[in-house]
RNA sequence: GGCCCGUUGGUCAAGGGGUUAAGACACUGCCCUUUCACGGCAGUAACAAGGGUUCGAAUCCCUUACGGGUCACCA
């Protein structure tokens, strides 16, 4: 059976790569029917961020991937956290010395000439550290994207196994993990790769099967360059808190280094788990889109229910507009399919709250042969008539037919006085709406309102 | 710098000896439209370069260039 693993260290947030490894495992193993673990690498003492643990559950959680064992709901193959299997890689470390592929180093961390390797030291007094110990040759391994790469053992460097604190080093604490948790399938980054050879070494020293490699292709920002904590499109959370959805950021990850079978691009996870495999996979690295992710994330929004909408669209509502007597359902529903991330509620109602001020440019129209001064004449003539409106009737329907009634009536195209009352309302060039459904959030009193200042501005 | 990996439009990418070299985002134009959007239609735009191999190369090989990764008692 299929097993493979998502290993993070809980030092922060989720990085981006991260999640996509994560998720990669995750879609892999469940496609074919296999079991997906959580592992966490707490090896580097110094690092460690207590709370860093609950934020992988969270954001597992909340990307939909489920594992099936790790430190929480546990497993056979327990326990899931590495500083609590300590004792396990000295031992296997010090089955490597006697299998003559590792030893005992007593030099300082960092120091240049080490002759340990040669002095074949007996389990030392004082602190020590346990090395890898490189054969000469040449090394294989055969990953499943990239193929089979050979290099130089003179290439390798005697890796420390076991540091001075007692703790694995991840390079050992992964090899040993994989094997005694099963893992068959070893996911992970490209930046990998250089160390594989070394892990087949190991593997091979102890008699261990090989796990078969999978290495993913980097994800690079649109600079080229890594992605940057500093850009804030780094980690996962930077994305949910610029308003994207984690189902669309999930989508849009999946997409890059992975192509699905057919040209569809919109995936729910549990499709996803269904059609993805490593036949997909590239080897190139792919820049991370910030438009497309934009643009993927307004397919969610028009893709929902209104209803649906609502409640994630409710607190940005609340920070963009203030007054009350505005219909929240009505603004949120105006607003659902106009916007790529919920951040941008806030921009694309700035009007409602306070009117910005505008000049009379602003009631020309080219296509619908509004002027300024057609507006004037329009709005005079319509404002007594609105007024005289019944505002227990203010409602969508009633409005249009009021509104195509007064233009039949001066014997005009409809736009010439829907026009000018979109402009009076909402004092920009472009508004989440036309002229009705503005009518319709402000209610009669502020559209009246705002029609008369439109009117001095004319 | 050594080693490893990569290179199809601005971006994600399909394609793995014979294709008019898909599709998506972005961009542009047109249509629709009660603004802007949405939607519909159309368009601009690519096999890094040079050598081979072959009847035939984006696809296979080599070289170069460029990009990335890696060379920690970090993961």
């Amino acid at each position: 059976m299929m097993r493979t693993r998502f290993a993070p260290s809980p030092t922060g947030f989720m990085h981006i790569g991260n999640l996509r490894t994560a998720l990669f495992g995750y879609l892999l193993a469940r496609r074919m029917g296999g079991v997906f673990a959580l592992r966490i690498e707490d090896t580097d003492i110094g690092r460690y961020v207590p709370e860093a643990l609950d934020k992988i559950y969270e954001t597992l959680k909340i990307a939909g991937i489920k594992h099936d064992e790790g430190p929480d709901i546990g497993g056979n193959y327990g326990p899931y956290v590495q500083s609590e299997r300590k004792d396990s890689y000295l031992k296997q470390a010090e089955a490597l010395i006697e299998l003559g592929a590792a030893y005992y180093c007593i030099c300082a961390p960092g120091e240049e000439a080490c002759n340990c390797r040669a002095a074949g030291l007996a389990r030392p007094e004082g602190p020590y550290a346990i090395r890898q110990l490189i054969p000469p040759g040449q090394t294989t391994f055969s990953d499943l994207v990239y193929g089979e790469i050979t290099v130089e053992n003179s290439e390798l460097e005697d890796q420390v196994l076991i540091k001075q604190d007692g703790m694995p080093t991840y390079n050992f604490a992964n090899v040993v993990d994989d094997h005694f948790m099963a893992i068959t399938h070893v996911l992970r980054g490209s930046e990998y790769l250089p160390s594989t050879p070394k892990y087949n070494l190991l593997y091979e020293a102890f008699g261990w099967p090989i796990p078969t490699y999978v290495h993913l292709p980097l994800i690079l920002s649109a600079d080229g360059g890594k992605l940057s904590k500093r850009r804030g499109d780094a980690f996962f959370e930077d994305f949910l808190e610029k308003g994207f959805l984690p189902e669309a950021i999930v989508n849009y990850i999946v997409l890059l280094g992975w192509s699905p079978p057919d040209n569809r691009e919109i995936y729910t996870l549990a499709e996803l788990e269904q059609v993805f495999g490593i036949e997909g996979l590239s080897k190139a690295p792919s820049t991370f889109d910030l438009a497309k992710l934009k643009w993927m994330n307004g397919e969610y929004f028009k893709a929902m229910s209104g209803k649906n909408f609502e409640p994630l669209a409710a607190p940005y509502l609340a920070a963009a507009v203030k007054r009350e007597d505005i219909n929240r359902s009505a603004l949120s529903l105006m607003v659902k399919d106009r916007i790529a991330t919920l951040l941008e509620i806030r921009e694309i109602l700035d009007f409602i709250d306070v009117l910005p001020e505008y000049g009379a440019d602003l009631f020309m129209n080219k296509k619908n042969k509004s002027t300024p001064e057609t507006a004037k004449d329009m709005l005079s003539k319509l404002l007594p008539e609105m007024e005289a409106f019944p505002a227990e009737n203010w409602e969508s329907g009633a409005i249009y037919k009021f509104l195509t009634d007064f233009a039949e009536a001066q014997g005009v195209k409809n736009s010439l006085v829907l026009w000018p009352i979109r402009c009076a309302l909402s004092g920009k060039e472009s508004s989440p709406g036309g002229a009705t459904e503005l009518l319709n959030v402000f209610g009669k009193n502020e559209s009246v309102a705002r029609i008369k200042q439109a009117l001095e501005v004319l």
